[in-house]
DNA sequence: TGAGTGTGGTAGC
DNA sequence: AATCGCTACCACACTCA
């Protein structure tokens, strides 16, 4: 270990001329966290009552400045590669944590020694940590110590990645063999699903690289072609990705024998065939069964598992050979696909392109192929990959081109043409169009009357070798395009219920999900979308493919929140009042989804507003708390806990938890509380006190526990007998005079209305009849009064004409008496 | 006429 | 044993004021 001995350093000293107030002050926000975390740590370790809290932090700082300095002069040989990372040692490492510090600071990176705010960090750097702190840390790039140590012997930065810290767990576990099937009731079945869901994968990692795009290109802006320029496109992809991975994983010869990737044997979905298995007319998104029955007598079909780690792994090194190619812009398109672009280049300058990369790829993927399209258009450059596969390259020249390339094409060989729309245009005139050269004589006209006016230009300009100007985004403002507009989860695979509870307790853990997503993303949603899967009338209980959704009826409705929130509470509940809208009986639910459709970024006040953990604070020396305390607060500090939880009173929690509509109208009979107690009117404060009183048992008769993590209630027997009672009250006490207030009775008609949504009309029935028999029974002598007469007109005007409009759906609703517990 | 909603289609293996 | 039918985004038809 170098010389440095911390004590020579120590400035103790001066500690009586610095003032200890400004000291605090002298330190910025970051600074004054990380004195307080700093603190806060120390605090357990025995320091000796000689050491108070000023020179300390003092020292601390002044020592660290110096000894960064003196690293850099000593060691520093004008290294910047670790420029721009700032890494944080966590627990035992070998090398230690004053060598990384060394290595990191001589080399032009920054050590930060406490982790108290989060964005400062860049890297953690540690050799083995306890599950719990790696929960903690799982949101940071955490790596092996090596990393440090051979980037600096190798001299250039490597990818952190390969250096990651492996979880022990991960490490120790062994491979189980097939594991049963977790029931979609289970805590653990999505995570199970999305393990095993090869669309699953696919979206996420098409996501994962738009978002890899968006940070590249934050950190160096890309030169984008300018819309005049002339440019060449390579469009690159692999020749049936997963076949050739899996085969190659699993020691197949690829074009030996026909090979096909799924899960099953019978109705399994094939992700990917070979064209091996092609030749016998085996498709992609066919069902194992069919292929099989393809095959000639006595010929095998070879079927493989997914790997999806080798998947990525190929495509990591897929994507690396195309970031060191010289391009301007590498344009993700999927896992195993990318688009390139750069400025004008000559056919064999491509041709040199193409065969370059073709063969690297081949290299570091166990002899995988691409197959390369290139032209000078996103559309060329996608249909000359069309004509180039399997195993080739073919560079077309838009003026060069000859009818065969054309007749050679089918129409769903174009962008954003699939089966439905291939149908639609090959259908619209006779005799049936089948290529392009033949669509290439349609009329532009004819075309837009046929698929409607946007997809009618864009494929009247494909067949003409040009894109259209939603496509050319993608080359001309990249950020926008990759930039993510929305988030969502959907499930339309094992959804098997039997009560509304198991479907709140599914809808809570994928709202957990999407929340996680979101806030990782720091962003809040302002509108949510639910869309259920329902089993189609007539259709079989269940469909062949095992656990499948079969033929279900789509039905989607979307809400909209006042204001953007990243809140468990506000999202779950407003789906779970959406779910019970759809009116879909728990057992006929095939599939559901859920979008956060508009995505605000958080609001950056919000965001950046620093804050010390409450716990950190707890633990500070009693003598320094009330001092740091006033500090944070003249800076507007927050002492807060680490889960953020913005919601501190009951009330405001419980008003979080409301679905919109009703949230707004407690807020309002709130406000209008506040307002009163100012002014004082006794009776009218009586009054909102009922109603307000009146809504909020409403309200826990929908939300039962107030808890979130509970499945929401609505069976409470005594929370709806006290409505009840509060009704009958209410009916009691304004019988005998004007009768309900129209605002009163606005309320309990969107109770009642909301008890109809939600499929319990029984309790609708229930509250008729009770205010019914009140009314006979009272008749005798009150019948003469406004009030009795405006209670008759609810009766027949409001309730009764709810109960008539929905008994078609009684029948129905009866089924789910039970589960309500009416 | 413009804004908002629900539906449908497509893409990747 | 089966089987893991996702997810982002655009365009359109429709409704409402």
């Amino acid at each position: 270990m170098s010389g440095y001995n911390y004590e020579e350093d120590s400035p103790l000293a001066n500690k009586s001329n610095i003032p200890e107030k400004s000291f605090l002050e002298s330190l910025s926000d970051d600074g004054l966290l990380e004195y307080i975390a700093g603190l806060s740590q120390e605090q357990g370790e025995d320091h000796g009552e000689q050491y108070s809290r000023g020179d300390y932090f003092h020292d601390k700082q002044k020592r660290q400045e110096k000894q960064d300095r003196e690293f850099r002069e000593r060691y520093g040989n004008g290294s910047e590669l670790f420029s721009g990372i700032s890494i944080y040692v966590n627990g035992f490492t070998k090398p230690g944590r004053l060598q990384l510090h060394e290595m990191v600071v001589a080399n032009g990176g920054k050590f930060v020694h406490f982790l108290s705010c989060k964005g400062r960090v860049s890297h953690i750097i540690a050799s083995n940590l306890p599950l719990k702190k790696r929960v903690e840390l799982a949101s940071y790039k955490i790596c092996r110590p090596e990393w440090i140590v051979d980037s600096i012997e190798e001299g250039k930065l490597l990818p952190w990645q390969d250096y990651a810290l492996l979880s022990d767990q991960d490490e120790i576990q062994p491979k189980l063999p097939q594991t049963a099937i977790v029931s979609c009731k289970h805590p653990d079945f999505l995570k199970q699903f999305f393990s095993k869901s090869r669309l699953h994968h696919l979206s996420n990692w098409k996501s994962d690289l738009r978002a890899e795009f968006c940070e590249r290109f934050l950190e160096k802006p890309l030169r984008i072609p300018g819309k005049s320029e002339v440019v060449t496109v390579f469009h690159i992809d692999f020749d049936c990705f997963f076949a050739s991975v899996s085969a190659a994983a699993n020691g197949f010869d690829i074009h030996a024998e026909p090979i096909v990737v799924c899960h099953g044997t019978k109705n399994s979905d094939i992700a990917s065939c070979n064209y091996e298995a092609r030749r016998y007319g085996i498709r992609n998104g066919m069902w194992v069964g069919t292929a099989v029955r393809m095959m000639p007598r006595g010929k095998k079909l070879v079927r493989l598992g997914y790997d999806f780690e080798q998947f990525e792994l190929m495509s990591k090194r897929f994507y690396q050979i195309l970031h060191d190619s010289q391009f301007e812009l590498v344009l993700p398109i999927s896992i195993d696909e990318a688009v390139c672009v750069t400025g004008y280049l000559t056919h064999s300058e491509c041709e040199l392109i193409c065969r370059g990369i073709r063969e690297n790829v081949s290299n570091v993927t166990n002899g995988c192929t691409v197959s390369i399209g290139c032209g000078g258009s996103l559309v060329l450059a996608r249909l000359a990959l069309k004509r180039s596969k399997p195993d080739g390259y073919q560079i077309v020249d838009c003026d060069g081109l000859d009818d065969v390339f054309w007749s050679h094409l089918k129409i769903e060989d174009l962008p954003g043409v699939g089966h439905s729309l291939a149908c639609k245009i090959s259908e619209y005139s006779y005799p049936p169009i089948g290529n392009l050269l033949e669509l290439r004589q349609m009329a532009q006209d004819s075309l837009r009357r046929c698929v409607g006016e946007k997809m009618g230009n864009k494929i009247y300009l494909a067949v003409r070798g040009k894109d259209d100007e939603e496509s050319c985004k993608m080359i001309y403002e990249p950020r926008q395009f990759f930039q993510r507009k929305s988030l969502s989860i959907d499930i339309n695979w094992g959804i098997r219920f039997d009560t509304i509870y198991e479907i709140d307790e599914f809808i809570d853990r994928c709202t957990q999900y999407l929340i996680d997503k979101l806030r990782e993303l720091d962003k809040k949603t302002s509108q949510l979308t639910l869309k259920i899967m329902k089993r189609s009338k007539d259709e079989a209980i269940e469909p062949p493919k095992y656990l499948g959704m079969g033929k279900c009826d789509p039905v989607a409705r979307s809400t909209r929140l006042g204001v953007p929130t990243d809140e468990f509470g506000v999202i779950a509940t407003e789906i779970k009042s959406t779910f019970r809208s759809l009116c879909c009986p728990p057992r006929e639910l095939r599939g559901i989804a859920i979008q956060f459709n508009k995505l605000e970024k958080t609001a950056s006040n919000q965001a950046k507003l620093p804050f010390v953990d409450a716990k950190i604070y707890q633990n500070l020396p009693s003598d320094v708390k009330s001092e740091i305390g006033r500090e944070l607060n003249k800076r507007s500090i927050n002492i807060r806990r680490t889960a953020p939880k913005r919601i501190n009173s009951y009330q405001e929690q419980f008003i979080q938890e409301l679905p919109t509509q009703i949230r707004g109208e407690v807020e309002n009979e709130i406000h209008i509380t506040n307002k009163v107690n100012k002014t004082k009117f006794d009776e009218i404060k009586e009054q909102v006190a009922k109603r307000q009183n009146e809504k909020v048992n409403a309200k826990s008769h929908f939300l039962g526990e107030n808890t979130i993590l509970l499945p929401i209630k609505f069976q409470n027997q005594t929370n709806f007998k006290k409505i009840i009672q509060l009704v009958m009250n209410w009916v009691d006490g304004t019988i005998r005079s004007q009768g309900p207030h129209e605002k009163d009775l606005r309320l309990f008609e969107k109770y009642l209305q909301r008890l109809s949504d939600t499929n319990r009309l029984p309790l609708v029935l229930r509250i008729c009849k009770l205010i019914s028999v009140k009314l006979e029974l009272r008749s005798e002598f009150f019948s003469h009064c406004n009030g009795f007469q405006e209670w008759e007109k609810v009766l027949l005007q409001m309730i009764l004409p709810k109960l008539n409009k929905n008994k078609h759906t009684f029948q129905t609703v009866r089924k789910l008496d039970i589960d309500f517990d009416t």
